[in-house]
DNA sequence: TTTTAATCAGACAATTTAATCTGTTTTAGA
DNA sequence: TCTAAAACAGATTAAATTGTCTGATTAAAA
């Protein structure tokens, strides 16, 4: 099988902008988070505490407790997201796994696919998770 | 980690661009394809044999048998390669593990993400290994 | 004809990733 | 104060991927 960001990190993503389409501060717990977005809650759970820890995410222990963001949603790129749970690695790493491809030591497809890495990454970063309110919001309706 | 080809579909393209960096028609024991490309050989004489089922490379058996390109490097896109070891699915499935995402249900990046990874399967479809000779005489040469 | 070097076949082992389980701590609210 | 519901911590299991091993078959060359 082939992936672009691990289940963890497709999990996060799903979740952040799961919260960022709720009311802004809403405290949401894992479990309602689990059950829109039919993830194992243990897992998720999982996920969001790591997310805390890289301060995207924010947590309130005990009862009436659950995460809520930590930044306001135009101030989380998508990018920091995947670079908190599956790192950047996909975006300086050699797309043909050939050690030690760089300029100067490039793999026969290091520059057709350097230019399609470059766009993916820019795209990542210009997008916060605040612009896609909407499209999350039809598409939690429809999961 | 994020990966986007499994490291099989990773050393089968590397393998297939090697044996077209070569005389065409020439005979490779993958014994000498793992040194070259410091590749397990178990592992890439396995992936070898699979790339045999899918008619994109021809083998030999017996004492100097080996591995052959099954057709001419113009007609052997990197694609194919993709989806004889990985399979499609990378350029149908949702980035971010939504259920069914479709135009009509699309997850909250289709859009952004659709644009890059038609751009990613175009390119893959319209280079032939052919085109990378030099290229991965180049690299060979620096691994 | 015998030896040698190759693919091929299938089981096996190791590693990584994904998911689950058990229990502890915390805190709001009854 | 007590209870319920939540995060948190860490161990364990399950599944997938990656890599290894053993032996059978094949065919060129000595």
């Amino acid at each position: 099988m082939t992936v672009i960001f691990s289940k963890k990190c497709e999990y996060g993503l799903q979740a952040v902008l799961f919260m960022a389409a709720k009311e802004p501060g809403c405290v949401c717990p894992s479990d309602e988070i689990a059950k829109k977005l039919k993830i194992p809650k243990e897992f998720i759970s999982k996920i969001l505490q790591s997310l805390t820890e890289s301060g995207i995410v924010d947590s309130k222990k005990g009862k009436s407790g659950g995460f809520m963001l930590a930044k306001h949603p135009s101030k989380i790129r998508l990018i920091d997201i995947v670079a908190a749970i599956d790192g950047l690695d996909l975006f300086n790493s050699c797309v043909l796994g050939f050690p030690s491809c760089s300029p100067d030591k490039p793999c026969p497809v290091h520059d057709k696919w350097g230019e399609l890495r470059s766009k993916a990454y820019e795209m990542l970063s210009a997008e916060t998770v605040d612009k896609f309110k909407q499209k999350t919001l039809n598409k939690i309706g429809k999961i």
